[in-house]
DNA sequence: GAAATGTAATTCACGTGTTAATTAAAATCA
DNA sequence: TGATTTTAATTAACACGTGAATTACATTTC
C-alpha cells in the first residue's frame, strides 16, 4: 500500500469526477435560478413524498443548516411547503407544491438528455458498475464504527 | 437508458462516496486547524515543488477565488510563501515552506494509516480499479466539447 | 508608441459546508 | 408533577464554491 498521490487518491478522483459531471447540469440549473443542492432536495422531496426535515437532509445528503437555508428559499418561491408533524411540535413536515412539481417536469427532459449523454460517452455497462462500485464504497465505510 | 433516480446517481453517489471518505480524515484536519482545501493546496504544492497560482488552483481543483483566499490564509500562517514571477508582473509564484513541510511531515504518518484502512476495507483491488474508473470517467467527460 | 485586446489575480455577492451553540418541544426519570 | 435529559430544528460563525465584475499587467494591433 504506497502513500497516496494526491493524484492518484479516493478525494481527489471522487471530487473532481463529482464537478466533471455537475459541470454537465450548471447550465440547466443556471437557467431556472436554482443551485445544485436546492434541485437535489426538491426532486429527493418529489421521489419520496413528504418528509421530516431530517430524513429529507439524510437522504438529500444536505446538512441540517444547510437544508434550513434551502427550505427557507424554496419556501419563499413556493416549491415546498412547509408544515407541522401532529403530536410533535419539534418536526417539520416538508413536501413538493404543485409549481415544485411543475419545474421538475419542465427540467426532467433535459436533465435526461445530459444524464444519458453522460452514460453513453463513458459507457452503459461502466456506467452500471461505477455506481456498483461507489454504492460498495459507501457502504464498506458507512458502518460507523470502522 | 432509464431516468436515473436521485438515489442511483453519479452525482449523488459521487457525492456521498466522497463525504464518507473524508469524514475519516476530517479528525486528523480540525485537530490541526487546517481545512480539507488547506490540506489539498498543501500537499500539492509539495509534491508538484512551486507553481503559479493558476496552475497550483488547476492541479488542486480549487477555483482562483477560493485559492487567494486560502493562500492569504496560509501565508498569514506561514505555511505558503508567495512572491513575484519574473518578467510577469501578473502571476504569483507560490512555494511550501520549511514550516508546511514540517506539517505535512507531521501529518503524514497519520494519513496514510486512515487512508491504508479505507483501502483494506475497500479491497486493494477494488480500489486500484475505482480509481481507474473514475479516472475513465473524468477523461470522457473533460474532452470540454462533449 | 498609443490604443485595444487578452490574461492573472483579486474582489464581490450570495449560497452552501461544517462545527458549535442555541431554542423549543418530547421523553425520561425522580 | 417537576426536573433532567434527549431530540429536532434553527442560528451563528467562518471557510469554500460559484459566477460576475474589477484591477493590474502583458501582448497585440495599428
Amino acid at each position: 500500500m504506497l502513500p497516496p498521490s494526491t493524484r492518484r487518491s479516493l478525494p481527489m478522483a471522487l471530487l473532481r469526477a463529482r464537478e466533471i459531471v455537475m459541470a454537465r447540469f450548471r447550465p440547466m440549473l443556471a437557467r431556472h435560478d436554482i443551485t445544485e443542492q436546492q434541485w437535489r432536495v426538491l426532486r429527493v422531496l418529489a421521489e419520496a413524498g413528504p418528509l421530516e426535515a431530517t430524513e429529507l437532509a439524510k437522504q438529500a445528503s444536505i446538512l441540517p443548516p444547510s437544508l434550513t437555508r434551502i427550505i427557507k428559499a424554496m419556501e419563499e418561491r413556493k416549491f415546498i411547503s412547509r408544515g407541522r408533524v401532529k403530536d410533535d411540535g419539534r418536526r417539520t413536515r416538508l413536501a413538493v407544491t404543485a409549481a415544485g412539481q411543475a419545474l421538475i417536469e419542465e427540467l426532467t427532459p433535459e436533465r435526461i438528455a445530459i444524464y444519458d449523454a453522460i452514460e453513453k460517452r463513458y459507457g452503459a455497462e461502466q456506467h452500471q458498475k461505477l455506481l456498483d462500485m461507489l454504492e460498495r464504497l459507501i457502504l464498506s465505510e458507512s458502518s460507523e464504527g470502522r
